[in-house]
DNA sequence: TGATTTTCTGACACCGTGTCAGAAAATAGG
DNA sequence: CCTATTTTCTGACACGGTGTCAGAAAATCA
């Protein structure tokens, strides 16, 4: 079953036409000015076909938050194959969840738009369970991290401290500042300007809260985000 | 020109009414349960006379917002009260925050909503500012409590840290875990049952990291809370 | 009390949604 | 190639929500 039908062919075209012209959309014109009816135009096709691939729009915008998981999925991966210390993978996962935001910010916005109740209500537990996947895959990539950390000797966690746990600080804290760089006025007018380049400094410092070897003061923090923009650069940009 | 007309109050009644109904329906059914339409049969006005406070439902949904950054200037001005060590104060400060999610989830909420760039884009400028002004409230609290602890030799932050830098940190690490707790269906799933004490775990950890005396190891940190609740407590659950 | 101002109302025009009967196109069979 | 059957596509329709505004109703004034 590997050639489908031309008309099965097109159809599957179509649907990532009707994402495509959703996204630019999205992009140009913001959440709100997303409707079947223009998306119809867009494609040139009648709404209900649009409605055959998809019975809302919440369900394309969560079909683009897939998407946008599957990428970050990827990034990790990448990131997490960095050879070296356990410290620096960790930084070099950092460093793609920063990169996956600057590249991605559509992605970025599709997520928050669906972890609204009131759109996340109205689709379907199929793709719901696709974007926990990913999720959890996430998850899976950092904690792995640190367990070699802790296998390694590099890091020894407090007892009320598992893997997770560490981690989802973690993601707190960059996905809490990547949201606050994107809808908070108030940042310029309390000087600051480089959001990401302040999260990875706290990153640092919350490590060396938890005495995950070499600490900060061992090395030279921006050498290392250079060296990891150098060697996993290219393969974070696509 | 302290009583008003009659009528002027009856105004001024309704609009806390109007305001009223939109939060239980938003709280009870979602915020795409909410129409205008139903407003106006909850409060017993026609359509007309709301429109005639708000210009369309997004304006309901900031000027809830607005109420929610109002409660929490107050709630962090009274955290900010609390007698003791900086670093204390500071934990106070955490504590406020968690209280103002766990107490007024739906005040959250709205705040999402309102971050969102297509409902915020329909809202007037006034009530933005009101908010922002808001936002710089608590940074200005909190910051000042940073301050209080370098002038006091609690602390020295780095060159690179300014005090707004290092409360942008906990500010992300906050936010970001609360909403994390609010959408994210994986956190169970991965052993995070209790997402608030984690927060103030990792908030002790980025302290220490930072060097900020008396350090974790000094202390009973779960104790300190203990006590912060006992004494502010009262004041913070309204 | 009547004149004037303010407030309230619901009908109206509009826009987007989601559905579905029937038209049109694709595919299969002889 | 033609016809039968299946699949896909379409646009009219009913619905529900929005925002407006002319005129009705109520409040205030004098």
């Amino acid at each position: 079953m590997e050639t489908l039908s031309p008309k099965k062919l097109e159809i599957q075209e179509r649907e990532q036409k009707i994402l495509a012209a959703a996204r630019s959309m999205v992009v140009r014109e913001g959440y709100q000015a997303l409707s079947m009816e223009r998306i119809a135009d867009a494609v040139e096709y009648s709404r209900g076909t649009i409605y055959n691939h998809f019975s809302c729009k919440e369900e394309i915008i969560i079909a683009l938050a897939e998407k946008g998981a599957a990428k970050r999925v990827e990034m990790f991966r990448q990131a997490a194959s960095y050879q070296e210390a356990s410290r620096f993978r960790m930084l070099s996962i950092c460093y793609a969840a920063e990169r996956f935001v600057i590249n991605f910010p559509d992605y970025f916005l599709f997520e928050q738009i669906f972890s609204l109740d009131s759109v996340r209500e109205k689709t379907s537990a199929q793709r719901q369970q696709v974007i926990h996947t990913c999720e959890i895959q996430c998850m899976g990539i950092v904690t792995g991290v640190v367990r070699d950390a802790i296998a390694h000797g590099d890091l020894t966690l407090p007892e009320d401290i598992t893997p997770e746990r560490l981690v989802f600080g973690l993601w707190a804290l960059t996905t809490g500042a990547y949201g606050l760089a994107f809808t908070s006025q108030s940042l310029p007018q309390i000087g600051i300007t480089d959001p990401y380049a302040i999260v990875r400094t706290h990153v640092c410092h919350l490590l060396d809260g938890y005495d995950w070897n070499p600490l900060s003061a061992t090395h030279d923090v921006d050498e290392a985000f250079l060296q990891i923009k150098n060697t996993l650069g290219e393969s974070l940009e696509n």
